[in-house]
DNA sequence: TACAAAAGTGCAATGACTTAACTTTTGAAG
DNA sequence: CTTCAAAAGTTAAGTCATTGCACTTTTGTA
């Protein structure tokens, strides 16, 4: 039981790795609906089939990695500054997640596609549920308070919106200040 | 120029309803995911390519009628009665178009396909930036106000939620008072 | 060393959707 | 009533993502 990293593990994220490297390559250089999977397997070397045993879509290429996002999200609101509300915990949090990014050309590429802009809405609210329940935990509301599932799910929904203003921190606020008047007192 | 209904849109309109016609019908029979469109379009007696010329996807199928959500949905608040403010209108009109449903067997069978599921919030999501400029005017605030798009996407995004819960206008009532609270005095 | 699980491969199939070329219907103008 | 072009429909073949199956190779471990 020494597995901490063995041989296999390295190779097989290896290989998870080039996929994703050369999807990630292709689909900036010629557009993602100009690419077909085939061609993203043959430049990672390996099988069309291999490549759906590693990612479950075309989709998934493009997100790599997304696993501590909901880890991250819900910390951010039970180790909120004793000082922050859960709205002024959520506005940071949404600011730092559209901030440091991966880059814009990134960015540009999924919003720019229909089908990676559902897909990476589609990733985002899945973790709605997970942040209402820390919400109503915070706030010492029922699991199922609606209006704590109606806050995650809008402060979710803000993400894309702060993503395309032009100065982000001020729509971040102008948002969050009146989800703070309207969920005020819980 | 009397064409107010020619033979042939009558006959096309006719095609296209057999079609969401037998659609419905054998996916409510046996599930979305099991019936092909080859299938669909043999039990309206048509060719697939035909089905395709009337409906830009096999989703599209379960959602004949359309077109005139976004015209009911600004028209919701521009013509809203004078004691009402914005978000009065919209909670109304949410739950309007909740309720009165072409049944229960139907929402069902939409809220249990995954595919469906997220057609039917592309579909809703689609007249976000249509409701956000009627907000804009009505509240005397810019085209582009960023917190008059961020009402108009709640609103809508609301619509699941309400749709979920057990009691509907109880849940209505909850999320749009905060609404209301954060969205006063625009 | 031997064995089972994991990783990978090739191939064929399915199912949604597209394209191209061709026939039939229909509205309207001569 | 004829003619003609556009619209509606058809068939056939192809693209592309995704899955299932049977098979080989690699690798950790007993």
């Amino acid at each position: 039981m020494t597995e901490v990293t063995g041989r296999r593990e390295r190779k097989k994220a290896q290989t998870r790795q080039a996929l994703a490297d050369a999807a990630l390559a292709l689909f900036l250089e010629r557009g993602y609906d100009q690419v077909g999977v085939k061609e993203v397997a043959d430049a990672a070397d390996v099988s069309v089939t291999t490549l759906f045993k590693h990612f479950p879509s075309k989709e998934a290429l493009v997100f790599d990695q997304d696993d501590d996002i909901e880890t991250a999200l819900v910390q951010a609101v039970h180790g909120r500054p004793p000082a922050h509300t859960i709205v002024d915990a959520l506005r940071e949090h949404m600011l730092r997640v559209s901030e440091g990014g991966p880059g814009e050309e990134f960015i540009r590429l999924i919003e720019s596609t229909p089908a990676l802009r559902d897909y990476a809405r589609r990733m985002w609210m899945r973790h709605e549920t997970a942040l209402a329940r820390a919400i109503a935990q915070e706030s010492g509301a029922p699991e199922d308070d609606i209006a704590c599932a109606a806050l995650a799910r809008f402060a979710l929904a803000s993400r894309e919106l702060i993503l395309a203003h032009p100065h982000r921190r001020r729509a971040a606020e102008e948002i969050f200040a009146r989800l703070e008047r309207g969920w005020r007192t819980e």
